[in-house]
Order: C-alpha cells, then sequence, then structure tokens
DNA sequence: TTGATCCTTCGGCCGCTGCCGAACGATTGA
DNA sequence: TCAATCGTTCGGCAGCGGCCGAAGGATCAA
C-alpha cells in the first residue's frame, strides 16, 4: 500500500498548525521569503526554515534563492486544490487576506527600483510583460528568457544594445529574476541591465538619490505607453 | 485565522497512517466495521477505536450501530474529494483494491439471510431497491423508511400484512438496517418482519436448518422478477 | 573590509500522541 | 442464563517531532 504511505505523508506535512499557516498564506499563488512565513507562522526562522525544508522535500513547495533571500512558492496547483479540498472539509471558507494594508508602505519602491542593474517594481514587470505579450520575450526553462527575432528588431528600435549584451563574457544574457514585491518574473542579466540603461540615458526614467527607488519621468510613461503598450 | 486552524486539524486526522489506511479502505464509499478497519489498519481493536472516534469527532467519518457491530462511513463527498486531493498530490494514485477474493466466503449467507426476522444479503437489498425504485418506498430521515400510497397498495396486492405491522405497539414500523454484506440499508421494523412472513408463507424462500441462511426457491425468483422487476 | 540581514544547521528539551494490555458494557446466539 | 463476540474506556509507556538558543555560511550595503 505504497499510496497509503503517501497519503498519510502529505497530509502529516499540511497537519500542523506552523506549516497550515504558511501554506495558506502561500495560497496567494505567490511566492514568499522564508522570513515572512516563520512571521506569519508566528515561529522562529530557525523552526520555520525547518518546516519550509521538509515542505520542499515533500514537493509541496518550490524554493528559490534570489540573493540572500530565499523566496518559497507552492510546487503545484495541485498542492493548491488539495489544500481548498481540506479547507472545505473544515467547512470555512479560506479568508480573503486584506493586503491593502501592505502595499502601502514604500510606494515608491514598489513601484519602480533597481534590482543590482535592471528595473524592477511594477514597472519592471509591466516592461517584462508587454515584452512577452507581444512576442518579443519567452520563458525559456524556469531560470532564463529567450529574445525571439521580433524581440531582436524591437529592442534595436529603441536603442538597447543587445550586441553589448551578448558578448558580455560569463554573464547571463536574459534571466528570469523573481521580483520581491510582485512576486512574479521580471527581465534580469545582461539584457535586463541594457534595458535599464536604455532607460535612464533616454531620460524614461531617472534613479532617486542614495536610494534604489526609480522615478519614472513624463518622458518615460508615454514610452511605456508608446513603444510597450503599457499605461503606468 | 480559525480556518488555519481548522486546516490542520482536518490534515492532521488524515495525516496518520494507521487512520490513512482506514479512510483509504472507506474510499470505497461503504460502510466497515471497526474491527475490519483495525485489521487493515493494523493496529489493535482498542487504538483503532480510538482513531475512529476522533475521526467521527472532526466530522471525517459518520458511524451506526447495527447490533454488537459499529459501521463507519465517509461523512461525505467532501471528505472523499480531499482524499483524493490528496492521493493526487502524492503522486501514485489509488489501487483499484482486489475485494473478488473476499467476497466468495460464505456466498449463500451474502446471497441471502435472515436479520432478526426480515431478509437481507443480496435478496433483501433487491427487494428493497425494487421498492424504492418503483416509488413505493422512500427513505424517510436516516433511520427510516416511508411506505407510500402505491407501495400500500403493493403490499396488498403481494399478500404482506401492512395493517398488523402498524399495529405492532411500540415497535418500529420500516426501519433502515444496514446491510452487513451489502453496506447498503434494507428494509426492516414490523414491515421487513411482515415481508419476510409473506416470502416464507408464500413459498417464495425457505430457512435452511441450524442457519440465518435463506434459500430462495424457484417460485420465489420468478416472483421477484414478475412482482418486483428484479432478475436474481 | 566591516556590519547587517537572511537563512540554515546543530543540539537538546519537552510535550503530544500513537500504541498496547487490561478490564468492562453491550449485544447476540444457544 | 451462559459463553462468545464486538467495541469501548483507562492507564502507562515510548518515541516522534516541534520548539528554541547558539553558531555559522552567504549575500549585500557602505
Amino acid at each position: 500500500m505504497i499510496t497509503v504511505n503517501a497519503l498519510s505523508e502529505v497530509a502529516a506535512l499540511m497537519g500542523d498548525p506552523a506549516r497550515a499557516s504558511m501554506l495558506s498564506l502561500l495560497m496567494d499563488g505567490r511566492a514568499h521569503t522564508a522570513s515572512e512565513l516563520a512571521l506569519t507562522a508566528g515561529v522562529t526562522a530557525q523552526t520555520a526554515s525547518g518546516h519550509l525544508s521538509r515542505m520542499v522535500e515533500g514537493n509541496l513547495l518550490a524554493a528559490r534563492a534570489q540573493g540572500r533571500n530565499r523566496f518559497y512558492r507552492l510546487a503545484s496547483s495541485d498542492v493548491a486544490h488539495a489544500i481548498e479540498s481540506l479547507m472545505a472539509v473544515a467547512g470555512s471558507r479560506a479568508a480573503p487576506a486584506s493586503k491593502a494594508a501592505a502595499w502601502r508602505r514604500d510606494p515608491d519602491l514598489r513601484y519602480c527600483r533597481t534590482c543590482y542593474d535592471h528595473l524592477a517594481g511594477q514597472v519592471g514587470i509591466a516592461v517584462t510583460d508587454a515584452l512577452t505579450k507581444a512576442g518579443h520575450l519567452s520563458p525559456k526553462g524556469t531560470q532564463d528568457w529567450e529574445l525571439t527575432q521580433t524581440g531582436e528588431l524591437f529592442c534595436q528600435r529603441i536603442g538597447v544594445d543587445v550586441a553589448g549584451a551578448r558578448a558580455s563574457g560569463t554573464r547571463h544574457f536574459a534571466r528570469q529574476c523573481l521580483d520581491w514585491s510582485e512576486r512574479r518574473p521580471h527581465i534580469s542579466g545582461a539584457l535586463g541591465a541594457a534595458i535599464a540603461d536604455t532607460f535612464f540615458k533616454r531620460g524614461w526614467a531617472e534613479r532617486l538619490r542614495r536610494s534604489r527607488t526609480v522615478r519614472l519621468t513624463d518622458l518615460g510613461r508615454r514610452a511605456m505607453h508608446r513603444d510597450f503598450g503599457a499605461a503606468l
């Protein structure tokens, strides 16, 4: 009865209050950091770390390192489905969880910032989304992007130095970088840096002093609309 | 976060190997006795008893006493659905579980017998099914049956003493009795006894000596076909 | 390089809970 | 009524597992 054992193991993983809290938070479909999950569960970081690695081991979660942060998300929609079924049995429906409050903090930083040397935040996501929607960019594996032929032309048109990016030695060309405020991947790597360069050189964006925060100029706003088809 | 607690509690109930074994067995949708579940789980009766009462308490199972046996079944389809989702996460599909072997034992007893003073086994179920399908009988609550007007006429026609059954003092008129071999309710109570009486009086069935086993006669087989519309 | 932040591993404590033996009601069949 | 069967409660034991403090690696900002 290998299936019975597997059943009880999966259920047991979900059956701890701390882990259940984490899973509940992750039901929003986004990725969360270990410390955030620890806070939610009401346990210390080291305890949370143990829980998280066990859930990764049990194929409930997927982890992804991002700088000194580690983001965790549900491993599959199957997991989300199972949790929802359990909630149905529990008889109470999942609370919508008011996140509005959290979004008030640091709105500028969340709007646009540099992530190392490329754009992040809502603007970074908007750029990435626009490129993928237009067919210029498509995910390659879980870590990279592929720049299509039309993407190559598009970059040329708006003045992104693609050739320079390709020639950047050991560096990854186009990388998927998990956005910590939007919790979705944006474009990084050499191409991401080249795109950010273009934003700064053409006066579409400017760095705020002593901060990672980036301000989108009126010119940039118009460019986002005209060249990327995104309203921001 | 009342929902989180409830989630972990439900999952924890399913997260024990012994309980998971029981739940797996109960996934066939039928009711099983406590001892059968104990055997399946590989624990002693008293351990199983504890598990079962906890699962009843947690609304995972429903229990029903039947003589000195106690039958347990999944409390709802929601529970079955949740278990199935967990199995999907576990990645292995539920084994069909070869039950064919078990059905070979005591085929006569399973085919037809008396349960106290009424018919049980496949014949008892067939009679009950035929009456409900024809609209003569319908469940009333979870414990009783209601005999409809057409049912009353039908009983009159085949010679069941309904009036006598109604007059039987303190006794329940038409009761749902869980069939231990078919695991589904058949008709018992005064009406069930009266129906069985008819079967014996009209030569449709005869008791085997020193046994609860009942043999359906050729006459009875024909009656089942003609009057009940059931092939047996 | 230094300090700060994020996360992990290690070690030990403690409480929960699953397990069984024993004993006891309840029901059934003879 | 008596014996057998089914199921339960009780008590005690043992082990798993969740928790934290301490310490250390990795990464980032200055």
